[in-house]
Parts: C-alpha cells; sequence; structure tokens
DNA sequence: AGTCGTTGCTAACACGGTTTAGCTCGACGG
DNA sequence: CCGTCGAGCTAAACCGTGTTAGCAACGACT
C-alpha cells in the first residue's frame, strides 16, 4: 500500500498560493521571477513540514531530463574489476546528482539493443557502454542520447563517440621501466611477445601493453630475453609458461607477466621450482587484482584505474557534444610491492 | 539533441482510431474492451512501423508503477561477490522486465536514507537492501514500497522485513562433513573456534558456520583439535594463524579456514614450511572466492551463492505481502576440488 | 413500434509537475 | 484623469499515457 504522497498542490494550498508559485519557489526560480521573500519563505517552510518531494515521474515528463544515467556492461561478474568501475560510475553520478541504471548485455548485441531500448524508453540522460576487457565494438545507432564507450574502442573510427579508456602503453611502459631501473637487463614476458605479432587475438591490452614495454626497453637499447604468448591469461596457463621458462636453464632474472593472473601462475611455478620472489626472480604485472596484494611477497603491477575509468566515463557525458569526442587515456599507476629484487 | 518521438496520438492518427483505442490494443486490453480485428491489427501494424515506444514516465505518472527496482549495497567495491550478487538481482529483474538502480551507501545510514529518498522519487517498485558482509540493521521506515533485506539482519526482529541469507550453518557442517568423510579426526579450525564464543565480533556468518561445524563434529562424537580466532580475515591473518599453528608442533591433518583468503594465508604458510596440501594438510574454506579455482591445488571451499542471493531477493520483492516475511535460506553448494586428501 | 442489449468505439479527465502568457494593483508621469 | 510600468502573483496549457463513462448504431425481443 503506498501511503499517499504529499504533492506540490498539498504544498501550495497549505501555504495559500498558487501551483505556479510554489513551483517556482521549490525550483529556486523564485527571485528570477519576483516572488517576494516572506511568500517564498513560507512556501519552503510548509513543503519541509509536510516533508514534501517531487514526483519524479511528473518532472521527467515535463522536462525530458530524467536525472539519471544507463550502464551497460558486457559482463559484470567476470572480475571485481567489474565492481569498482561501477562504483565509480555511481560516485560519478552522484556528483551530478543522478541515478544509475545497470544492465549486463552478456555480450549479446540484442540484449544490449533491448538494455538501450529500455532506458531510453526511461529517458536515461545519457549511457556508458562498458566492457569488462578493452576491444572493438560497433556503435549502437540511432539512440538519440549521449553515449560514451568506456574501455571499449568503435570499430567504425568515424563514429563520433567519446571513448575512456586506460594508458595501456604507459602502463606497459612503466613496468618495464620499474624493472629497468631495479638494474635488471634480462627480461622474460608472459602473456605475450616477444615480437608485437605475439598476441592473443582481439585483445587490445595485450597489444598496447606490448607496445610500452617494447618502446621502453628499446630506449633503454634492450629486447626482451624471451616471450611465450599464451591465449588466455588464467593463473595456469602462466604456471605453464613460467615452468617452460624455468625449464629452458633460466634460473634467475626478471618475469613480466601480462597480468596478475598470470603472475600468480609465475609464483606458483617459481616456488615449485624451489625458487624464490624476489631473490631468485623479480616478477612485475598489470591490473592490481585483489590478488596482488595477498601474495607474498606482494606482488608489483601496474593498476587498472577501474573506479577513475567509471568516474570519467560519467563525466564525459555531460561534456558539451563538441568537446565530446575522441580518446581519454586514463593513467595506470605503478603499485610498487615487494616482488622486484637486485638481478 | 532528441529527435521527436513518436507518441500514441502519432500512432493513433496514422491508424485512423482514437488515442484510447490506440492505447488498448497495445495494452493487450483490446479483447476484453471489444476492439475488432481489423482495428487491432492495423494499430500493432502501424506502431510497428512508426517503431512506436510508450513513453516510461507518463506510465509511470499514471499508474504508479516503474518497472524498476532498486538495489542498494553497503560496499560494491570490496569483493567480487557483489558483481555476482547484482548479476543475479539484474537477471531477476529482467525476468520481470524491469530496470534496476543501483547505489551504494558505503555503510552510512544517512547516504542510505538518501539512496531511498532518490529511489523512492522514481517511483520504484521495491528495493533491496544489500550487505556484503552477513550483519545486522536497522530496518528504514516509512519507505512505503516493499523492502527486502539481502545478507542482512534486521535489528528489530518484529519488524516485518523479508530476509535471504545464506544457510551458513548448513555451510559449516558441509565443510565439516567433506574432512570428516575423507577419514579426517583432527580438524584445526583457522579463523574462530574452538569455542562457539571465540567469533570475531559482529560477523553473523562467523558465528554460524562455527555452530554448522560444531554441531557436524558432534554428531561424529567429536571436538575441533583447535581453533585460532583471528578478528580480520585477510590472508596475513590466516599466515599467522597457520604460521602458529605448524610451530605447535602439528605437522599435518586437516584445516579448516573460516574463508578463502585465510585459507590462502593458509597455502602459503604450509608451503612455506615445506609442506604440501593435500599430502601433508587437507584444507577446506568457504565462499568460492575465484581464487579458490586458481590455487595449486584446487581449494575445496563452500560456495556462497551470490548470483542466487541476488535473483532471490528481487523475487522477495515481488512476493505478496502475507508472504513477503521471514527467512529464507539459500543453501551454500560444495565446491570439491584437490585440496582434501587422506589423512 | 418501442425498449433493451450488444457491439465498437471515443470524449474527457486524471496523474503531478513546469512553463507561458497574462492579470491585478498601486505608483508615477504627463 | 488617463496611460504606462513594474511588482507580485496566478490561470491555464502542456508533457504522454491510462481509464471511466458513455455515445451511436444496430439487431432482437416484447
Amino acid at each position: 500500500m503506498h501511503q499517499k504522497r504529499v504533492t506540490l498542490a498539498d504544498v501550495a494550498k497549505a501555504a495559500g498560493v498558487s501551483r505556479t508559485t510554489a513551483s517556482l519557489v521549490l525550483s529556486d526560480r523564485g527571485d528570477e521571477l519576483r516572488i517576494s521573500e516572506p511568500v517564498q519563505h513560507r512556501v519552503r517552510q510548509v513543503a519541509a513540514e509536510l516533508a514534501y518531494r517531487p514526483n519524479a515521474a511528473s518532472q521527467v515528463l515535463r522536462t525530458g531530463l530524467s536525472r539519471t544515467f544507463g550502464f551497460i556492461s558486457d559482463t559484470v561478474a567476470t572480475s571485481q574489476l567489474a565492481g569498482d568501475m561501477i562504483k565509480g560510475a555511481i560516485e560519478g553520478a552522484r556528483r551530478h546528482d543522478h541515478m544509475l541504471f545497470i544492465g549486463e548485455s552478456e555480450g549479446s548485441e540484442d540484449e544490449q539493443a533491448r538494455l538501450i531500448q529500455a532506458m531510453v524508453d526511461r529517458q536515461v540522460d545519457g549511457i556508458v557502454i562498458a566492457s569488462m576487457f578493452t576491444r572493438e565494438r560497433p556503435v549502437p545507432s540511432g539512440v538519440g542520447r549521449p553515449l560514451v564507450f568506456l574501455n571499449t574502442i568503435p570499430t567504425d573510427a568515424r563514429a563520433q563517440v567519446p571513448v575512456v579508456v586506460p594508458d595501456e602503453i604507459g602502463a606497459g611502459r612503466a613496468a618495464a621501466r620499474a624493472l629497468l631501473d631495479a638494474g635488471h637487463r634480462k627480461i622474460h614476458l608472459i602473456g605475450a611477445g616477444p615480437t608485437p605479432a605475439d598476441v592473443p587475438p582481439l585483445t587490445i591490452a595485450g597489444q598496447e601493453r606490448l607496445e610500452g614495454i617494447l618502446q621502453e626497453l628499446g630506449d633503454a637499447g634492450l629486447k626482451p630475453a624471451s616471450g611465450r604468448m599464451c591465449t588466455i591469461w588464467l593463473p595456469e596457463d602462466g604456471w605453464q609458461a613460467t615452468t617452460a621458462l624455468l625449464e629452458s636453464n633460466v634460473t634467475g632474472g626478471a618475469i613480466l607477466c601480462f597480468n596478475d593472473r598470470l603472475a600468480l601462475g609465475a609464483y606458483q611455478a617459481i616456488q615449485e621450482a624451489g625458487l624464490r620472489v624476489p631473490q631468485d626472480f623479480s616478477v612485475v604485472s598489470f591490473d592490481d587484482h585483489q590478488l596482488a596484494s595477498w601474495l607474498r611477497p606482494g606482488l608489483t603491477t601496474v593498476a587498472l584505474p577501474h573506479y577513475e575509468l567509471g568516474r570519467r566515463a560519467i563525466e564525459a557525458l555531460l561534456a558539451p557534444a563538441e568537446t565530446a569526442t575522441g580518446f581519454e587515456r586514463v593513467p595506470m599507476p605503478l603499485r610498487a610491492r615487494g616482488s622486484i629484487g637486485a638481478p
């Protein structure tokens, strides 16, 4: 049972003014439209006493603005990464006094279209289309609302959609630099490399991380000591690649993994071989998964700024349409822990 | 700029009927109110041709129903657990053709009240109040919409709120039974115990898991071989407790950890002592964190059914008010992996 | 022939706000 | 004494749908 809500008409009646006046006062246009101070005060007081709350549906209907955003991701669950991204989006929305609709397309274009439709029906003020792993996707057409791609690159380069992505190239450089700074010259790659062609398909993150790594090593006149491409980046794959590395008579040096899960596998392989991090091998990776701080020693990793990504995507929705095009690359900060030692 | 939407009036005009007729046909009340078949057909066809979509704001205003739920959690980010719970809630909402608002209170009652207010303003059809770790909380008053507590217990027991929680007692029994079935008699607890009083404050999960464990052991005429309470359940704490256990001259047996993170710490301590899972120690725990499948050997754990929890909370919102009271305990299934061996 | 019931549709109001156009009244200038 | 102007407020239209009451036409029955 909904107890009956207090309406604007109730407030107006109790304050002895017209609905118009009450509306003007409560939307802070009282001065602009010359409502006297005493009347304004009375209206506000009555509204507070009655605990008046405007009916959002009615405001949406009239103004076309819902103070609501939509956030569609392809997968929410695969990683807690998503959680942080959503958290950032919620915070971004909150700052602008908006609420957030959330939806999950599970990678299906049809389901995504359905969600966009449902959101547009509800007059959202903008939609963020997010992916949990960086990849290319077509831009949905005819949405009629501001759109932002998050962690996703439009297939059609001409499409005028603002894009927010992590700076993976910078991250690659940062990871390599961390090892170089510690004095390492023999750097083994786990997950991709050693040449730019050795990258798992469809993953832009892998491609760009490798690009950054090769740049930074190149600047120091170096190349990777070795590289092992993994099609999938789970701990098991990291374990296999690292075990293979150890069996090739490598007993020390630096290992650069393309994500934290591969690094977990590397830790396991190193420990099972009776070797130690960081005394025998220095390890560095990407993502800053929760896991990284749990390992012994703590894993040094270049963090995916999920919270920032979510927040900035919402901000991008609100940018004026002219500004709102082109890429925003969010920096990926290095989280130094205990996994890097001297060579 | 929004291109102008097609309205019901446009459809009616194009089909040569009144708005009323169009409305009746499109809300499937045409037969009931005797609109002839040819007219119905024409209206539907025209609506499809014009890609007519009803304006949700207007429907909400008229009917008071928004086909929208709210989901408020105290923390989204701490764990990917939240991700699955949200995923379940989204799926539950989708099944009933609803959208989901999401909000995060960060544990603040004020912020929670603000979110509830904003959602009620938007005429949500119900609100789920979720917590990421089971605990007690007061029931917000005067919401005027269906409410469900998820993973949270009302402080005031008389409060008539449906509650959806995981069956932690059953989980405790299942974990203990898994070890008993493998033949273990010496079972060491990490995180809580050995007596019911040895539980970290404010955690209902800990209390109930312990209760289940003690019940199951009691049924077999046993007591825990030892127990170490940890105020916080991070890997570091599990490592310390397990290291202490190993230093007390225990060189084998079964370890029952109160969550997967503690179990990670246990793995680390065992490996650093030169011992092995499951040859020297069998390990079992709770949660089924992503981590559990990544460890070597895979960690046997009793899963928190986050997805189910989220889904059922939404279902509970839709249950008729009379039914909608009391607890629903969602079973926690055992995920058997490789961490249990013979004694 | 008049009454009644049925079929097939529509006029008009309601929902709760925002916004535009305009009304009233007193002061003031000519 | 009349016209003008600004201050301070309000009537009424509007957003797009759902819903109630009822109208016109027509055949059936008394």
